[in-house]
DNA sequence: CAGAATCCTACCCGATACTG
DNA sequence: CAGTATCGGGTAGGATTCTG
């Protein structure tokens, strides 16, 4: 495994556990069929309209998400994940188990350092 | 899986995949000893270090590394990482050797999708 | 409907200087 | 040695307005 290689991987780690892209590549698969902007927009919660914009270019542009537009009016715009998207959310799964499983001790750990004296 | 957990665990998963945290990480494991402040700095490349302060003290406050001070003049400080820190890391290994595996994927994707007439 | 453009704020982060 | 403190540029990201 070579640096830049490393650097590649670590910055396209950076980019999917950022605050939204994760939680969009989710809707998605829920949906099994393509969803429009706007209902992504309504089911990720608390997620702006010009974040939700970027995140899903984004994802298109690592090869995550497609992006169809139907040109009407009103437009049409559709985002769906792809094989890969899909491939890398199972990949994840295990890793987001082991978290939320381990949360209690790292509660722990945090009021443990927290309450020690300075 | 309640909401607050899968928040708590998006925010976990944030900070350990910022720039520098796995980095430290795979230091300190590599390194099967305590290590010194200025050693992680060396081997770290490119961090500064106020963000290498900051990174140690957040991964500590995740119960990941430990931080022991010894008051001499001058003063040494070694970091260590803990059995909880170290089962992260290897959590964390599928998941990234699948994403160096599918780079030429990702990589591609973005080619094609850059390329697109707009 | 699905955005693009603009404005504005908060904070990230590096560089530098200082300290126990 | 291992930090802390301070300053300052750059950028992430929300709110709002405009458009095909």
């Amino acid at each position: 495994m070579t640096d830049a290689e490393d650097a590649l991987a670590r910055e396209l780690l950076e980019r999917i556990s950022a605050k939204w892209p994760l939680w969009v590549l989710q809707v998605l698969r829920a949906a099994e069929a393509p969803v429009r902007f706007s209902r992504v927009l309504e089911r990720v919660e608390g997620v702006s309209q010009k974040m939700l914009t970027q995140t899903l270019r984004a994802l298109e542009r690592d090869g995550l998400v497609t992006r169809t537009l139907y040109p009407q009016v009103p437009p049409r715009v559709e985002y769906a994940i792809t094989p890969l998207g899909a491939e890398l959310l199972a990949q994840i799964l295990p890793l987001w188990r082991w978290i939320v499983g381990h949360l209690p001790a790292i509660e722990a750990a945090r009021a443990e350092v927290d309450g020690r004296p300075a």
